[in-house]
RNA sequence: GCGGAAGUGGCGGAAUCGGUAGACGCGCUGGUCUCAGAAGCCAGAGCCGAGAGGUGUGGGGGUUCGAGUCCCCCCUUCCGCACCA
């Protein structure tokens, strides 16, 4: 009833003029990215969203803030910017839901991009919208078809039997970055081994180059790490060993062919060929039953054994050393695992801590052929360190490195083996039996054969179907697709489409070429616009997709810079992850979560409402089940989306993690009110007159405007805030200087657009602020006439004087020493050195 | 176990070519305005101490006139990898 009297008829009310600005920009297509051959490009990007039923969290803006402060204020520095956004639409989550809610996924899922739209669009991002791509429409999918093609042709893609992993809950496979401890990443449902015939891309064969091509990019040094230890390139050599009494041989990977001589039993992996025709009568019942136990354990269980102790069997039968004709065991044992090298070892328990375990366990010798330090005793614990080799017969003597190359040569010479680079990287599997995903272009004729279609058959649209469960028959979902999209023909034979669709990754290993010609219909994109825009000069995106994303578009990339299609060797430049925002949950002594309604503080202790027992305060990742959810769209409600903004900056650097505080919003709020205040009239709404600038304004301009360009540079956005807010503070409620005032709202204007546009135009200009030019500042602007110079004597603060910033040495001292609190800490005392820092402080060493 | 990152007021965080620790914001205290409240505005504050002063950037040592910052040891937290021969 008093609302008349407080709220002032002009107040700060960002629900008045942020839609209006939202409806101008996309009015005007303010954002349209432009190749104009005559500007330097600039191209930022955050990782393509999937639009989930939850719609944005508070994680989304945090990246996509930062992204549009660089993308707005790089257009203010003169660069012709590309900022787009567009949907990674294809998935499992929505065919789950369409099985869940009696829906097709293709409503749903574009039910959700509008959701997704909406709420983007009501913070005010500059993107270009005319760009606005989603990876489940024919239009895109398409292309992915295309570049599939292009993979296939390049003998990239091919059918294969392999062990995949199968999860049962999900009812198809998955890739191995997707699995993690035995269990899918995205819902923890387990995953077990099965063998299938499956679509592999060959990205092994790119194993170097990704390695390699690290070197040059700008990411964050723990991101290429995992890269490398993902891919897991290691050197090394293969030795092939003879069977005694068999016409067979086997094949070892080690990265340790200089301790060859100290080779004292071979292990085969349960999965390997050769045991069935080597294992002797006399231990074929212990290797069956071995053997059998192996295959059916999970990933899972032979993990968490493998922490445990070791496991294996004699099979009875011994390998030849090729490099002393030596007898050795060979046994079987999971610790080798069937997908690594050769399936195959040869065993150094001396120096190799796996072997030791092993050896110890089985009471196989232990053989010492590299020196250790004094006092390291090899049957007691592996030497894998550096050292002379020694019974190693003429070998005696070298180290690691020289014996390593010897003997890698001397294999090679005598037909024993061979230098090998290995990878843990494997062939990426790359076909889900699922409904919600691109199509492959193959067919599979009646004779067995599988061809591939033609360029001019795409797309190969996704038939419509009413159930996404697989068929009775045990076909993927496609299986239910109507005879006249099943059957088809391809040469002139006749034959049946490809049932496995492609997985979620395939649509976001090239979108963002797409941005760079959406609507080319000729095309995946032109090369000419690549040669322009390419490559992405920032991303910023979640730290989990450090491996599988990144790692899948650099691998297309690579492959279609092999096509010609861009001139680049990497994706990209530049790399950033946003840290995650957590948020406060409050559990009572039930265990119950309780909402930040039901709650509040009374002293340091929060309390349910009304109740009397304390409650134990979390800061937890959000979710619905902690009730700690932050819903952005209610932010916006309460303080705006300049707010909304401004905070998810003020927080903290952008890439650490940090709890949201409401109460840090309402603090952005306040000095966005100040800014308005500052300018309008709250009650007339006029503008409120110009006034002098005075020195400490001025400065605080220029440190401003120094702050907020180089802040951007480093993706440091929270302290150009404080420095903005300095300035508000130093105004002291008058407008100063008009420039002043104008350069303030240029800068703050990447921060917080809608505010910015609406004093500008209020200011009486009629052009977009987003177009006016970046302001630079003046470093003599920031030094101050006179100095304050700290005191210390012995170290120890003492006091400051104040002083012309063109004082001397002697002026300085002299000034230090007048000073009545310095004085009396100097009575008394010999002063043994006088330490000047010019125009920082003064140190008197006394005794 | 291996690798990486990080520990600063009641809270989020500033400041690292070694040079006044705690900018800015939240919260708090006091004042102003008001019949009253809210908002706004002004002022205060690391901690201990009445004060002089002491003390303080996870802990312990060291280098230095001077250390949040450099060196050594330790503790804690978070993240990644985890039989890859």
């Amino acid at each position: 009833m008093t609302d008349s009297f407080s709220t002032p008829a002009h107040a700060f009310d960002p629900a008045t003029f942020e839609p209006r600005w939202q409806a101008y920009w996309a009015d005007n297509k303010t954002f349209r990215a432009v190749e104009d051959p005559t500007k330097p490009k600039y191209y930022t990007l955050c990782m393509f969203p999937y639009p989930s039923g939850a719609g944005l969290h508070v994680g989304h803006p945090e990246s996509y803030t930062a992204i549009d402060i660089v993308a707005r204020s790089k257009r203010m520095r003169g660069f012709s910017v590309l900022n787009p956004i567009g949907w990674d639409s294809f998935g499992l989550p929505a065919e789950r839901a369409a099985v869940r809610e009696q829906r097709h996924p293709a409503d749903i899922t574009r039910e959700y991009i509008g959701n997704f739209k909406r709420q983007l669009l009501r913070l005010g991002f500059s993107y270009d919208w005319d760009r606005e791509i989603s990876s489940c429409e024919v239009d895109y999918y398409k292309w992915t078809q295309w570049i599939f093609l292009k993979l296939h042709e390049r003998g990239l893609a091919y059918l294969a039997d392999v062990p995949v992993n199968w999860c049962p809950a999900q009812g198809t496979v998955l890739a191995n970055e997707e699995v993690v401890d035995g269990k899918y990443v995205e819902t923890g449902e387990p995953v077990e081994r099965r063998m299938m015939k499956q679509w592999m891309l060959r990205i092994t064969a790119y194993g170097d180059r990704l390695v390699d091509d690290l070197e040059g990019l700008d990411w964050p040094e723990h991101v290429k790490e995992m890269q490398r230890q993902w891919i897991g390139r290691s050197e090394g050599a293969e030795v092939d060993f003879k069977i005694d009494g068999h016409d067979a041989s086997f094949t070892v990977f080690t990265t340790r062919p200089d301790t060859l001589f100290g080779a004292t039993y071979c292990v085969l992996a349960p999965e390997h060929v050769l045991i069935q025709k080597i294992t002797s009568a006399d231990r074929r019942a212990d290797v069956d039953a071995y053997v059998a136990t192996a295959r059916n354990r999970s990933d899972l269980d032979r993990q968490k054994s493998a922490e445990k102790e070791k496991s294996g069997v004699f099979t009875g039968a011994y390998a030849i050393n090729p490099v002393n004709g030596a007898k050795v065991p060979i046994w079987i044992a999971d610790y080798v695992l069937a997908t690594y090298g050769t399936g195959a070892i040869m065993a150094v328990p001396a120096h190799d801590e796996r072997d030791h375990a092993f050896a110890t366990k089985f009471g196989v010798p232990i053989l010492q052929v590299v020196s250790a330090p004094a006092g390291h005793d090899v049957q007691a614990e592996a030497w894998t360190g550096d050292g002379k080799s020694m019974n190693s017969g003429a070998y005696d003597g070298l180290d690691v490195a020289t014996f390593k190359k010897q003997i890698t040569a001397w294999l090679e010479e005598n037909g024993h083996g061979r230098k090998r680079v290995n990878f843990k990287l494997r062939d990426w599997l790359f076909s889900r039996q699922r409904y919600w995903g691109e199509p492959f272009p193959i067919v599979h004729t009646d004779a067995g054969e599988v061809k591939t279609l033609p360029y001019s058959a795409l797309p190969v649209s996704l038939p419509h179907i009413e159930e996404f469960k697989p068929t009775a028959e045990g076909l993927p979902p496609l299986g239910r697709a109507e005879q006249a999209w099943l059957q088809t023909e391809v040469d002139g034979v006749v034959g049946w489409r490809e049932l496995n669709t492609m997985p979620q990754w395939a649509g976001s290993c090239w979108y963002y070429l797409r941005y760079m010609d959406a609507r080319n219909t000729e095309l995946p994109f032109d090369p000419a616009n690549e040669r322009y825009w390419g490559p992405v000069d920032l991303y910023i995106g979640g730290i989990e997709h450090a491996v599988l994303h990144l790692l899948y578009a650099r691998f297309w990339h690579k492959v279609l810079y092999d096509c010609g299609m861009v001139h680049t060797k990497e994706p990209f430049q530049k790399l950033f992850n946003q840290g995650m925002i957590l948020s406060f949950s409050y559990k009572d002594a039930n265990g119950k979560y309780l909402g930040p309604h039901e709650v509040e503080q009374r002293g340091d202790v929060w309390y349910a409402i009304g109740g009397d027992t304390p409650l134990e305060v979390k800061i937890e990742k959000m979710s619905k089940s902690k009730k700690n959810v932050v819903d952005p769209m209610d932010v916006v409600v309460e303080y705006g989306a300049d707010a909304l903004r401004i905070y998810e900056m003020f927080m903290g650097p952008l890439e650490q993690v940090k709890p949201w505080q409401t109460s840090g919003v309402e603090g952005v709020y306040r000095f966005l009110a100040r800014v308005w205040r500052l300018f309008i009239d709250q009650d007339s709404g006029a503008l409120r007159p110009f006034g002098p600038s005075n020195r400490e304004v001025t400065k605080a301009i220029h440190a401003a405007v120094k702050e907020a360009t180089e802040g951007i540079d480093l993706l440091k956005f929270n302290t150009p805030i404080a420095k903005m807010m300095e300035w508000v503070n130093a105004c002291h409620g008058e407008l100063p200087a008009k420039e002043e005032c104008e350069d303030l709202l240029r800068i703050l204007s990447p921060w917080a657009p809608h505010v910015c546009e609406e004093l500008w135009l209020r200011l009486g200009h009629t052009t977009s602020i987003s177009a006016e030019a970046w302001p630079t500042w003046n470093e003599s602007a920031l030094i101050d006439d006179t100095l304050e110079i700290a005191v210390q004597v012995g170290g120890k603060m003492r006091g400051a004087v104040t002083v012309a910033r063109t004082a001397d040495k002697d002026t300085i001292l002299a000034a230090a020493k007048a000073d009545a609190t310095i004085a009396r800490h100097l009575e008394g005392k010999e002063i043994l050195k006088e330490i000047v820092v010019p125009g920082r402080l003064v140190n008197f060493v006394v005794k």
